[in-house]
DNA sequence: TACTGGTGCGCG
DNA sequence: AAAGCGCGCACCAGTA
């Protein structure tokens, strides 16, 4: 493995029997190549990650990454080929894209079992992957020339890059936190589902406090076999008993008077809880102490993470007591104030946002200038100007945010307009929101013909308003995860960079070998756990806040907004 | 039996 | 029954 000079790049690709790598420089050119067998491909990653650092470029990362890490394998850096075509091939900032559109196969999504599959990547019976991007060195190398050709005539190139890799860096830390689990102790798990639902019962059926919940809905009704989970038949039973709700939606039974309201929303709330993270979901989802739910970085349109399986992203607050650090360790737990109105006010260079934001509650902020009168009318209009809203309290205070922020207020209204036109909208680092469907393109230049109806006017109109609404929100809730991905990736090599754990913390119940050190254990939009030696907790925290500093000068520069955080260390990721 | 669409609720 | 964005999941009902 001599090349003349470092290699930049190495990419990386399966043969039917083994494993090729390709050194390309910095310029990547292909320096040299080599077949490696299996056994030996774990020991020279980490041989020419020590040596080199350079950047790995594989097409997939759960399928190179998982194994590596199931073999102690840390690397620090990476180009996830999967990944960056999905942004290239849309983006807006790209001048000439049709060579990466033209490359299909990138477009494919991994097979769903491919992470599962991951540890036996190397054997050799493995050579077939039915579904998923190409996996081959040569493949892996032209796709990666064709994203560098379209980044680089960018006149934006380095928005692109920076993106590219915060992309990249998020799918090394979604692996890491798969690995790692989240920390979850199944007794306080169950003792919460105990205290809430009441004792599980041995032979199946519902839990005690569950039961009476219903047969105290039922008693109300008068109905003894009123069917509760069906919405269709609690629909018509509440009608019987007079409940003359459209819907049995928590808000609209909440504003009705009569006996079985109190119960029902108590049964609801019960049967909610034992249907989704009840004891089937511990079982499900938890083992040896930890609950290792799977990330989907890139898996929303605007750049937000998805999960699959677990519901890792809708953890109940309910259950965060659950949640708890290994003996002797901490959770620092962190999430951002307001994370998308203060990456509004950078986009949109608005001082005056910004400044309201600075060093404190933005919402309190806009209070004190002076455009509406309480902190919950300015947290209401703010969301209602980033969401698009019309009507309500909302759309009522909006107008009021338009003079005092005309800045910012102008960049989301003109996302808006670009989106109800069937334009492309972009986020700060350029991933762009996809083009207008077909259909939607039909029904707009069909109403604009002499003989079309009312009806397809009005259906015109409310779809091109529903796009308006989302390219609104597209520019925002994208920048902001932009803001977030580079957050995760400078925070994971803070957490990286710190000292040594002493010894008698080194060896943890069991994981990867980075988790002995402090490492990322859950992300979710805005916000972070770190689960770290207690020996460590204040330095985590401190990289943390700092972690935070460097994202926003990152994507800002010196644009003076800052991005709050609330920082807690303790044992559980209780908040407030 | 496997699917799809509707409903409702959890999260940001 | 939300208004006003983005998700995942469970459950039911209707259909293939």
């Amino acid at each position: 493995m001599d090349a003349a000079e470092p290699p930049a790049w190495i990419a990386v690709g399966r043969t039917a029997r083994t494993v090729v790598v390709v050194l390309l420089d910095a310029g990547a050119a292909e320096q040299s190549r080599e077949e490696i067998e299996p056994a030996r491909l774990a020991s020279w990653i980490a041989d020419a990650e020590a040596r080199w650092a350079p950047r790995w470029v594989w097409h997939d990362t759960p399928q190179w990454y998982g194994a590596l890490l199931a073999d102690g394998i840390r690397v620090a850096r990476c180009h996830d080929l999967r990944l960056c075509h999905a942004i290239l091939r849309e983006s807006a900032l790209v001048d000439d894209a049709a060579a990466v559109r033209r490359a299909v196969e990138w477009d494919a999504a991994p097979s769903v079992d491919a992470e599962d599959a991951a540890p036996a990547l190397f054997e050799l019976e493995q050579a077939q992957q039915p579904t998923g991007p190409p996996a081959d060195a040569d493949a892996a190398v032209a796709e990666f020339l064709r994203q560098r050709a379209a980044v680089e005539v960018s006149p934006e190139a380095s928005r692109l890059r920076l993106l590219l890799a915060a992309e990249s860096a998020g799918a090394l830390v979604a692996c890491e936190m798969r690995a790692a689990g989240l920390p979850w102790d199944a007794a306080a798990h169950d003792r919460i589902l105990v205290e809430t639902l009441g004792e599980r019962p041995r032979g199946g059926g519902q839990p005690a406090k569950l039961a009476a919940a219903a047969d105290r809905v039922r008693a109300a009704l008068g109905d003894p076999t009123a069917s509760l989970d069906s919405q269709p038949k609690l629909l018509r039973a509440l009608h019987r008993a007079g409940v003359l709700v459209e819907s049995t939606s928590r808000w609209e039974l909440a504003e009705q008077r009569h006996p079985v309201i109190e119960p029902l929303l108590e049964y609801k709330k019960l049967s909610r809880l034992a249907a989704a993270n009840g004891w089937t979901w511990l079982a499900d989802w938890v083992a040896d102490g930890r609950f290792r739910p799977v990330f989907v970085p890139g898996g929303v349109v605007t750049g937000r993470w998805a999960s699959s399986g677990g519901g890792a992203l809708q953890l109940p607050r309910q259950l965060r007591e659950a949640v708890r650090a290994d003996p002797g360790w901490r959770l620092v737990v962190a999430d951002v104030a307001q994370l998308e109105p203060r990456v509004l006010a950078a986009m949109s260079s608005d001082t005056a946002l910004a400044a309201a934001a600075r060093g404190r509650d933005l919402y309190a902020g806009i209070v004190d200038s002076g455009a509406v009168a309480t902190r919950q009318e300015a947290k209401i209009a703010l969301l209602g100007a980033m969401y698009g809203a019309t009507t309500g309290e909302s759309g009522r205070l909006v107008p009021r945010l338009r003079r005092a922020y005309p800045r910012a207020m102008g960049l989301v209204d003109d996302a808006a307009r670009v989106g109800e036109d069937g334009g492309v909208v972009s986020t700060w680092l350029g991933r762009s929101s996809p083009a207008p469907s077909p259909e939607w393109s039909a029904a707009q230049s069909r109403a604009t013909e002499a003989e079309a109806s009312g009806a397809e006017e009005a259906r015109a109109r409310r779809w091109a308003r529903d796009r308006g609404r989302f390219t609104r929100n597209f520019v925002v809730q994208g920048t902001a995860a932009e803001w977030a991905l580079a957050w995760l990736a400078d925070l994971r090599g803070r957490l990286a960079a710190l000292p040594p754990v002493s010894p008698e913390h080194a060896a943890p119940r069991s994981g990867p070998a980075f988790a002995r050190q402090p490492h990322l254990a859950f992300f979710l939009h805005d916000e972070v756990i770190v689960h770290t030696p207690a020996e460590h907790a204040d330095a985590a925290a401190e990289a943390v806040t700092e972690a935070a500093a460097s994202a926003g000068r990152l994507l800002f520069g010196s644009f003076p907004v800052d991005f709050r955080l609330d920082v807690r260390t303790s044992e559980t990721a209780l908040k407030d």
